[in-house]
RNA sequence: GCCGGUGUAGCUCAGCUGGUAGAGCAGCUGAUUUGUAAUCAGCAGGUCGCGGGUUCGAAUCCCCUCGCCGGCUCCA
């Protein structure tokens, strides 16, 4: 007998052999229906894999995330067979599960393959899925692996292959296809109950943009129908939120062709509430010890050579400004620090100046490739709330973690609590292309992590994401479809210190050098403002919303009256609109509710006599009336509710 | 930059296989004076993204180019 251990940290035995499927059976009736896939000694395998020796065994159902991945590996089989059904001279090349749904890359040679093309192959996967064939794991030799792609004229299968060690190559058949594959499906394809291809699109071999351009085609499958529906719905859902969409209906930003694209243009509206983050990011950087600095748009050309951009980057940005006179050249500026560098040696500085902490809004200006331009959150013209900390080498932990709480009350501020931290080291194996010593490279990702463990962050680590010149600390957020966007990033550089030769005079009156961090907690105000936008589907906060109060009179009988209360509330500071057109009261209000105004004021005949207002108040409807005062009261209480929370 | 899609009025969109453009909303004018998500009527608004070609004739077909959208690659 062999011991099978549960999840629930439970013991039982079984005969040796026995499969997952029947374990599953013999626990319950309703658990082997719903059971996709197994994980035996925490690896995914088939639910008729025989277990042979002591293992601990969970069985997963679509409730679990490697269930779902199981599930969408499986449909990405039958997509590909749907595929080779229909066009027989496809070639495959991979084809696994993702976030949400899956994907099969595939090369479909002279044949162009378009998103018209999707609803045949989605009709011919649900046919295949409910002939239920079994999906068959295998093992195969190397060289007959290898024989039968090249059989098939598939180098990218062989390539695969070749990269295989003998004796661990498994083939996987489903009905009429097969392919290369290491196992973990769902037993059968009538499993797959729903499916809907999404879009297509282009995908380099390999993630190389050297190789050949694949067509790879997105889809979700569901085990339920009513569960696709619902994806569906949630998808439509998401669009509404989109920035680019609310972006222009909340009048806050625009773009010009003329002007150009990646250059986005703000609105009144929007630079109102842009200001106001601003402002509030100012007054958090004055209480946590920052000065305040202003640097110009552009520098010379020297200034970069001397931070090493010019050589790194000078090909890939926009291009010089030549001066009519003389030899001067100029870049339009991609950061701040190397401007930062030259304030930091504007006067000699001692150990005792430090750590020096400046600040400022700067806009940069940044060549990105066309195809990455995505409404506010990649553009060509950004400013970033930029901040410069010199510090003594033994000062970098204590800094950062302070960086780490201005982040965190940022956030805690806006209401966004799902972010992620990430941590992005060097590659484990390519060390050339970092500059600086291993020694300082090592004991700045030590600090790091211990920072980001000390403050509780939940962080995921990432090797060869760090930046040439240093290890970072990104804060991720997701935009309404679920796309992950770097907002705050805090980055340590032992790098510029060194090239713009900066020093301070340690407590042994000798020359020492500083370690720069570079922070920005919002990242730029541009992507910071589009993910909120998206994470509060308008419905800015109180605070910063441009329009905090509507003010609308139910007849022009009643403007004087209400002129009355918007010169009260714009004297009590508070930002309102006046709707004096002679419409209807149900329009007003609904042209309030679409801009996503917080209050709405509604002035009648009692309101007027009797010098009240009656509230309407987003989320709510109507919550009475009130007099001038009592409404300021609850103005000024939402907005301290919003803070303390 | 690459692959695929797309581009008609300020906005959202219609316009079949080629016969020189239409709706709703927004705007303007007038009427209406209204109680918690759209009052009515009239008017005005477009070199159909730009440039070229095919054709007796192009929003429609072809080529080029620009923007936008979905990915890929990239992101100091």
């Amino acid at each position: 007998m062999i011991n099978i251990t549960f999840p629930d940290g439970s013991v039982r035995e079984f005969e040796p052999g026995i499969t997952p499927i029947e374990i599953a059976k013999n626990i319950s009736h309703g658990l082997a229906k719903k059971v996709l896939v197994a994980e035996i000694n925490n690896e995914l395998h088939e639910l008729s894999t025989p277990i042979t020796t002591n293992s601990s065994l969970k069985l997963l159902t679509w409730d679990d995330k490697n269930g779902k991945s199981a599930f969408w590996h499986s449909s990405a089989h039958i997509l590909a067979e749907a595929v080779q059904a229909l066009y027989p001279n496809a070639k495959f090349t991979i084809g696994p599960s993702v976030e949400n749904g899956f994907y099969y890359d595939i090369d479909f040679g002279e044949t162009s393959f378009t998103s018209d093309d999707l609803p045949k192959v989605e009709n011919k996967m649900l046919d295949l899925a409910k002939q239920s064939n079994p999906f068959k794991l295998y093992a195969i030799s190397k060289a007959d692996a290898l024989d039968y792609y090249k059989k098939k004229d598939n180098q990218y299968k062989v390539e695969l292959i070749e990269n295989l060690t003998d004796g661990d190559i498994t083939f996987c058949d489903q009905g009429s296809f097969t392919d290369l594959c290491r196992g973990g499906h769902i037993p059968d394809t009538g499993y797959v109950k729903a499916v809907k291809l999404l879009n297509v699109a282009g995908a380099y071999w390999r993630g190389d943009e050297k190789n050949k351009q694949l067509t790879r085609i997105y889809g979700v499958s569901f085990p339920k129908k009513e569960e696709l529906d619902q994806y569906l719905f949630m998808l439509e859902e998401a669009k509404k939120r989109d920035h680019r969409k609310l972006g222009q209906e909340l009048g806050l930003f625009a773009f010009s062709q003329k002007v150009g694209k990646g250059l986005p243009l703000w609105l009144p509206k929007g630079t109102d509430l842009r200001e106001r983050l601003e402002r509030f990011m100012r007054d958090a950087q004055k209480k946590a010890g920052y000065l305040q600095v202003v640097t110009p748009h552009i520098g010379s050309k020297q200034l970069y050579i001397t931070s090493g951009h010019w050589d790194k980057y000078g090909k890939d940005s926009f291009q010089p400004i030549h001066t009519p006179e003389e030899d001067e050249i100029f870049m339009l500026k991609p950061m701040n620090c190397p401007h930062h560098c030259e304030i930091y040696k504007a006067e000699p500085r001692s150990y005792k100046d430090l750590p020096l902490r400046l600040a400022e809004f700067g806009t940069v200006y940044r060549y990105e490739q066309s195809g990455e331009l995505h409404g506010l959150t990649r553009v060509r013209g950004f400013t970033q709330d930029d901040a410069h900390i010199f510090c003594r080498p033994d000062q970098v932990k204590e800094e950062f973690m302070k960086v780490i709480d201005l982040v965190l009350y940022v956030f805690k501020s806006l209401n966004f609590e799902n972010f992620t931290a990430q941590v992005s080291l060097r590659d484990k194996v390519n060390r050339e292309k970092y500059i600086g010593s291993e020694e300082n490279w090592d004991k700045a990702e030590q600090q790091i992590q211990e920072a980001a463990k000390e403050k509780g962050l939940p962080t995921i680590i990432e090797y060869g994401e760090a930046a040439f010149y240093g290890p970072k600390l990104d804060f991720m957020v997701r935009d309404a479809l679920n796309r992950s966007w770097q907002l705050g990033t805090i980055q340590v550089d032992y790098n510029l210190p060194e090239r713009f030769e900066l020093e301070y005079t340690g407590s042994d009156n000798q020359k020492h050098r500083p370690v720069m961090i570079h922070r920005a907690p919002f990242g730029s105000l541009e992507r910071f403002i589009a993910v909120l936008t998206e994470h509060c589907a308008g419905d800015f906060p109180l605070w910063l919303t441009p329009t905090q109060v509507a003010v609308l009179p139910i007849s022009e009988k009643f403007n004087d009256y209400s002129q009355k209360v918007v010169d009260f509330l714009k004297n009590a500071e508070i930002r309102t609109s006046f709707d004096e057109r002679a419409e209807k009261i149900g329009k007003k209000i609904r042209e309030s509710e679409m801009q996503k105004t917080p209050f709405m004021l509604i002035i009648g005949e009692k309101e007027s006599s009797e010098n009240l207002v009656s509230v309407r108040e987003r989320g709510k409807g109507d919550v009475g009336t009130m007099g001038l005062e009592d409404f300021k009261n609850l103005v000024d209480q939402r907005i301290k509710e919003n803070f303390n929370q």
